[in-house]
DNA sequence: TAAAGAGTTCTGTAATTACAGAAATTACTA
DNA sequence: TAGTAATTTCTGTAATTACAGAACTCTTTA
């Protein structure tokens, strides 16, 4: 019924869901989606498109192409009904499992074709022999570092939720704890 | 003199600034400012406004605003060349320092504004009586991880490069280390 | 197998963002 | 302190991206 959030009902959920959507923006993904993805978050029951779009007010196509993309970072996914042939979606509700989808997503758009790029000048530049020995050596350095940090996302993405939660909860205290038996350099 | 990078001498490094700055887009930072990070990234000397005008073919009021831009996020500086009076700029070359100033950033730009966010929602929420319990503990759960992790995100970045090189070079192996003494769950 | 429902793709427009070039400002120099 | 070099800010345009609504396709039901 509604065509578009009314403001004065601006309950502690719609402005979530508005929150959700402009911060969207920082995060590389558009208000549709964004917004699409706090509602789904913060239901109870999964949704149908039809529903989407009259609670958001944004139009149908955009909610089409909108779950597309949610389903294609795996945050979202289709929950079918029994005795409703329209599809319905519901979020993962788990906000560690969210976090490392997220994260899976951005390491695949981020950091690996970064690498890939890095890879094809670095052949490259391994057949120039004018090249700078400095210049070399900062893209390699950035090379390396990619990978490390590759490696290390790829691995931290195969440990289980409980586990990262307890890691990060330790913070700066696993430092101190690894460095126990190491030398205090740097 | 070249307006535009020429794409027959396109060597290594031209071709990194290419890759770097259309990689930006990804990354959340437009073209121009990309390149120009490339470029100091990888300039053994500073340089100056006009001399990254025209090696990169891009206007010099742009130049301008981008060097803002990076500076802002403190990947580049200025650096005073005796003799000139111009600016002359050069980039962080050591890829750890790069990273935790990139971090950091996006600590600022992304986690925080978060938290803010949903502190608001969760205030109102806890007004409206009629609100779903359900809905109450997924904003909670939320605000709980987004705390965690700028925590850990703050203690992060506090620790010396070499040590948290160390700590990603050691991946996964930190988890078993940490659960020798904790029980087996999850 | 027609009709209606649900979902997707296409097409044009609106909004945003990136950018060049001009104008204005600031900092030197003589 | 006039003149010039260097830099920044302003203004309009180009390019991109987000989006609505229409057209189309596929599926189900009668």
């Amino acid at each position: 019924m509604t065509e578009i959030l009314d403001i004065s009902d601006a309950s502690a959920k719609s402005q979530f869901v508005l929150y959700w959507g402009d911060m969207g923006g920082q995060w590389g993904v558009n208000r549709s989606v964004a917004q699409i993805h706090a509602l789904l978050f913060l239901s109870v029951s999964p949704l149908n498109a039809e529903q989407i779009s009259s609670e958001l007010g944004i139009a149908r196509s955009n909610v089409s192409n909108s779950l597309k993309e949610l389903v294609g970072w795996k945050l979202i996914r289709r929950i079918p009904v029994p005795g409703d042939r329209r599809e319905h979606f519901g979020a993962e509700t788990d906000v560690w499992e969210m976090a490392m989808r997220i994260a899976q997503g951005r390491k695949e758009r981020e950091i690996d074709p970064a690498i890939s790029a890095i890879s094809d000048c670095l052949e490259k530049a391994e057949t120039e022999p004018e090249i700078h020995p400095e210049v070399l050596k900062r893209m390699q350095e950035m090379q390396a570092f990619l990978t490390t940090v590759d490696t290390w996302y790829g691995q931290m993405l195969n440990v289980p939720k409980s586990k990262l939660n307890l890691l990060m909860k330790m913070g700066n205290k696993v430092i101190s704890l690894l460095t126990l038996t190491g030398k205090k350099s740097e």
